[in-house]
DNA sequence: ACGGTTTCTTGATGCAGATCAAGGAATGCG
DNA sequence: CGCATTCCTTGATCTGCATCAAGAAACCGT
């Protein structure tokens, strides 16, 4: 769970291995990457990247979560994307960012400085292929995001938001009456689905009164009806 | 303004040649490019791509603009994008499309075989690094739509999307007093910034009575106080 | 110029979700 | 363990935008 047990782990053996930006890479391309990453570990709430600052270093989520969020003048702000395990951040040609990136559960990064791998990317195509790859997924996952942003009601926020979890965070298909752990507090997950906290909390109590979801302690929820759960989602 | 025009138009002479997907070309890589491009045309309001269609080709758009929409069982759409000339449909590597493509505007594109592009694209750096520009100033674009769609208000709703209108619309900066053409209708304006047509027409019209924009006729608006639709926008 | 169609405007009403407010449960720390 | 802090829930009220409804204006083909 904290950064010394990564600290000096061999790609081979990355729990992202197969997933990341690197995951179409040979050996001898890993050993490339070997030799310049490094780990770094943010703690809950600790921000890893302010928006319009220079980019030093790209990076791979080995473990934990992370948010990027655009804030308005005034201090409305929306939840743009959720990184987790094997998401990339930064960009090679891209100089700042875009975004404030912070960490809502701790975070392990395998970091690139990102001179050094732009040059590895002009070199090697297989990453520069699978960064194509991932761009592109997150470009699907951001427009998937504006049709709830755009369209859905609260209820169907929620739902789809659960579902969402449910399918990234277990491994293989969701099944019922699996505890969930929530990355974030009620706060996050409105400024994620363009709510406030307290629409999110009435919506979730709906959702666990009529024996759609369980809810346990702050952080832990359970699918318990999977079906009527996908029915709320509104997307048929 | 019809395809006749582009039937055997140079790339050299191509007014989207230095934004395009092939604005990194060299003379070679150009030649290979005029050799595998067609042009074809649609007229308002006809779907270039259903959702779910498999995708033959990939294209740049020469002239006109085109929308891409999602929608709900129900029947509730949401627009994820706007195309202007230059911007890039379809993707190497994606075998469906994700989204409806509707013309809003007369559009000409230039066309190239989704699996002839590919092979290029993998022996053409230029090619597919320009591919990468795009896809991330997409995804920019997607992040700013969350944003707006999430977070906004009808009022800065509409004022952001006049402003973007007078930057992506016009060459250069925006000036006061300059007519800009809206290519498209209210509801479809509506179904872009997640609001009804209603809500499009009184906030178009409030701009209006209060001085910051003009309109006349259906789809003709002029900006009258440039910094005043900046400041309310939302955007500081 | 004319009638038909589409698109836009404007008004009246309703409601989903925001906002305001206060208390309660979990969590963390000395 | 007990106190402080953070986070969550629940209720009351408000409001911005959707919805419903009816004309009016622009546009199109003849």
């Amino acid at each position: 769970m904290n950064s010394i047990s990564f600290a000096s782990i061999k790609c081979s053996n990355c729990p992202i291995r197969h997933r990341a930006v690197c995951s179409r890479c040979d050996e001898d391309e890993l050993t490339l990457l070997e030799n310049m990453k490094s780990y770094k570990s943010f703690e809950v709430g600790e921000v890893i990247l302010w928006r319009g600052e220079p980019l030093e270093y790209v990076a791979s989520i080995v473990e934990g979560v992370a948010s990027l969020s655009k804030t308005l003048e005034d201090g409305r702000t929306q939840m743009v994307g959720l990184m987790l395990p094997s998401d990339f951040i930064g960009r090679p040609g891209r100089t700042k960012v875009e975004f404030d990136v912070t960490a809502t559960a701790p975070v392990t990064l395998c970091r690139f400085e990102r001179k050094q791998f732009e040059r590895l990317v002009l070199e090697t195509p297989h990453i520069a292929q699978r960064l194509m790859e991932i761009a592109l997924d997150e470009l699907d996952a951001a427009r998937d995001w504006m049709v709830l942003l755009g369209r859905k009601t609260a209820r169907e926020k929620i739902a789809t938001f659960i579902e969402m979890l449910a399918r990234r965070s277990l491994v293989g298909i969701p099944e019922n009456n699996v505890s969930i752990e929530l990355p974030m507090t009620r706060d996050q997950i409105g400024n994620y689905l363009g709510l406030t906290l307290e629409t999110v909390s009435r919506q979730f109590n709906a959702l666990k009164k009529e024996g759609v979801i369980a809810l346990s302690g702050r952080k832990f929820i359970s699918v318990v009806d999977l079906s009527a759960l996908h029915c709320a989602t509104g997307d048929g």
